[in-house]
DNA sequence: CCATGTGAAGGTATTCACAGCC
DNA sequence: GGCTGTGAATACCTTCACATGG
């Protein structure tokens, strides 16, 4: 059935498959089928059939989907199919690490802006980026930028995004560890790394100490 | 109700609390209410209550939630309530950067070790950690170490997490943007930086030029 | 009274099994 | 024969409303 609303949890995996497909594309194959990708991405073949009907049919039965136009699908309804612009705030350890990161590119994610209120970093220049003093996240109103990825310090996050949505960005990368509050108009995703790592004790099967009886090996739901 | 299995949305807000109850803690209050809590977290009170229900009665009706006392209880759940040693493989920008990253001992995790093939970084001491040769990685046997962090480039991921779990490592937070498979002894929790970023225009709400008429502003599970 | 703790209700996502089509 | 697409069944999580206890 076509256009029934897009489950958030599929909205998560699509990234996920879209990684796959850019990978397997360099591959020299055409068609791919749910199977094949479900071993590649890691995600069950019939989870990865249900996602994909959730927009309409791209595959064709006995064959399989079409790696490269189902990608460009895939791109579309993330809507990563124009080139978008992001800007860095935050040129610490972390925020110099994510102007340096690969991965953007292949989304069609482009930092063209870093700020910083630390004198010592303002006019270096991190691959291509040159640190702006963050007064200047003004503007950031006439130069096109939706996105912005947050790396300061958790007592500047909140001010750092009050500014950032009053200068038009749409949607945020938060990076500081602390709730953080936006307008309706500006989507904003939180990351804490610590956060992730602290996690893993409570997964690890017991062997060591002391072990609590309670974890459930269970997760059906994303195993990451 | 005592000892239900914890649901893993509860465990993966157990964090969540943590780190808000820590920060609550400085500001001198002894106890704290769902509703206080929630709205310092920004988690639902009544969700609060409900994942703390899974675990036990530590609340007061009529005063709230001892914070000291919650706190030790939500670490010792999570097995954070010993120092954890943990090793980072992938000295890169991202790595050098979790390497200085500050708010791993928030929650007792300790980087006491890092990795690297580069001979150019190997004897680089980064906030008091020294890069050793990655085929060093086999002496972690003996040094007591349960977690490790892998930022290497996707084709040396699945090798790099092949070789931790032989060493008796059991919980690894992965950035590679790869698919990576683990001995059921090893929980492994990935983490691609560029595919949260990739999952942001999604959310924006129209604005820009042609957009698709899916997105619902639904999202009642993790905003972020 | 105030705030916790929890059954019950409601909603969402996962999993299954198979009809339908190439 | 192989593979997609999907209703139905199941499992899980959230949300409500209120009984219960300090």
């Amino acid at each position: 059935m076509r256009y029934r609303r897009i489950p958030d949890e599929t909205v998560r995996r699509l990234p996920i498959y879209l990684r796959g497909l850019m990978v397997s594309a360099d591959h020299g194959r055409e068609h791919i089928s749910s199977q094949a990708l479900a071993d590649f991405v890691g995600v069950q073949s019939w989870q990865i059939r249900k996602d994909f009907s959730y927009f309409g049919d791209f595959g064709t039965r006995g064959v399989g989907y079409h790696i490269e136009k189902l990608a460009r699908e895939i791109k579309r309804i993330l809507r990563l199919d124009v080139i978008r612009k992001a800007v860095l705030v935050g040129v610490g350890d972390l925020g110099s690490a994510l102007l340096s990161y690969p991965g953007f590119g292949g989304y069609g994610l482009d930092i063209v802006a870093a700020f910083d209120i630390d004198p010592q970093k303002i006019g270096a220049v991190i691959n291509g980026v040159c640190v702006e003093d963050s007064s200047r996240i003004d503007t950031l109103r006439d130069r096109g930028v939706s996105l912005a990825i947050v790396a300061v310090p958790r007592t500047a996050a909140q001010s750092t995004i009050d500014r950032l949505a009053q200068v038009g960005i749409r949607g945020i990368l938060n990076f500081a560890p602390c709730k953080v509050i936006a307008p309706h108009r500006v989507k904003v995703i939180s990351l804490d790394i610590a956060m992730e790592l602290a996690r893993l004790p409570y997964y690890m099967p017991a062997g060591g100490a002391g072990e609590h009886p309670l974890a459930g090996r269970s997760s059906r739901h994303r195993a990451s």
